[in-house]
DNA sequence: ACAGAAACGCGACATTTGTGGCATTAGTGG
DNA sequence: CCACTAATGCCACAAATGTCGCGTTTCTGT
């Protein structure tokens, strides 16, 4: 009665700390910077192991995949280079978050990551309800400019505070990472305006 | 006087002809073949080779990267998946062609085309502007259906016709493409309502 | 039809990428 | 502190990728 044996099924065979986790944040690291610097293409298991200092077959063992790497790495990436003001008028915000957006994907490093994630997700399709939780947690956090607008009684309820924002960057996102065009100032006001247009007529 | 020393000198020395264009084609064809099927990461060199019934090597030789082959099998690519109605009111026009837009993004093998030319844009920087005039292009065509109907005297001129395409098929590309999210009917709707509403108050 | 040259096929080779076995190290639970 | 074992490092090896030289084919201009 008095048996352990079938404690031990349930019982915790994964290690999580120790050298196994210094491994894993080291390794993360090391894909992260190799995408920074050279993009999703240029990327290895090779290259991110000898950067993290650690053995090529860990890198395999670990993230048999070169997409499921590149996730991990990018996935809970705390980004705090983009602007999210609750302060001011609400047009004056999203003209804020509208333009460090701008500025963020001209940056050629930062433009390898979000590619890096776009090319993650075509390798691996399994990749892509990861990548999809990652972009609605993005779309809710800026959803938080709209909200607060509400919450200061400046602007009526809105249905989809998201929706509002993802209408507002996806032209941004389409001209940086798809048709490559250029975006310049006028571009930017226009999706602003835009985006103000539909929470002050809500059809 | 009738020496043809300095004719050889701008004399056409590349072949465009007989079995190289025949190569040429075999082989962008192929590589098309298996970016629809695999996508941008499972075509290689000699998966294309293979296919085209050419050696290896002579791939190596004309296109250098993956990025630009890829590239090249895309681009000209004439796609009448998609449609242009310019006959119905602008609003249907609109719509029908969203909705077209919509039903060829979620067909992964028409979603594998998309996702390498992002790719290869992101690996070689010197094929952004390829892309760009790419899309561009494309944009100008679907502008078709704006101009057609300022034509018609259904609306007044607008200023930039391509834009406002532009500003409607952007989400779905992005939900398609980069966040990953369903494209329901609502958004469709939406999408198209916003593109009307731009062709209303040009403000 | 003919000569010159460009493009191709073929094969050898170096490098990169991916996998498995095995001894050693170092977390984990007792 | 000790036994157990997951995780790592190291090595060997197979497969894929990329490059080069050379003989042959075939396009092009005369």
């Amino acid at each position: 009665m008095s048996e352990g044996s079938e404690v031990t099924l349930d019982s915790v065979k994964e290690r999580t700390g120790g050298r196994s986790a210094r491994v894993r944040q080291s390794v993360l690291d090391a894909a992260r910077a190799e995408l920074l610097e050279g993009g999703y293409g240029s990327m290895s298991h090779a290259s991110v192991a000898r950067r993290a200092g650690v053995d090529r077959a860990t890198v395999y063992r670990r993230w048999p995949s070169k997409a499921r790497l590149a996730m991990d790495s990018l996935v809970g990436l705390a980004d705090n280079s983009v602007a999210f003001p609750d302060r001011g008028p609400v047009e004056s915000d999203l003209r804020e978050m509208a333009t460090s957006v701008a500025k963020l994907l001209e940056t050629p490093s930062i433009s390898h990551l979000f590619q890096a994630l776009i090319a993650a997700q075509a390798e691996d399709p399994s990749l892509r309800e990861v990548g999809a939780g990652f972009w609605k947690e993005r779309l809710e956090i800026g959803a938080h400019i709209v909200t607060a607008a509400v919450d200061r009684g400046e602007i009526d309820p809105v249905e989809d505070p998201a929706h509002v924002l993802e209408v507002m960057i996806s032209p941004l996102y389409f001209r940086a990472l798809i048709s490559c065009q250029e975006i310049d100032q006028a571009f930017i006001d226009d999706s602003v305006d835009r985006a103000v247009a539909m929470l002050a007529f809500p059809g």
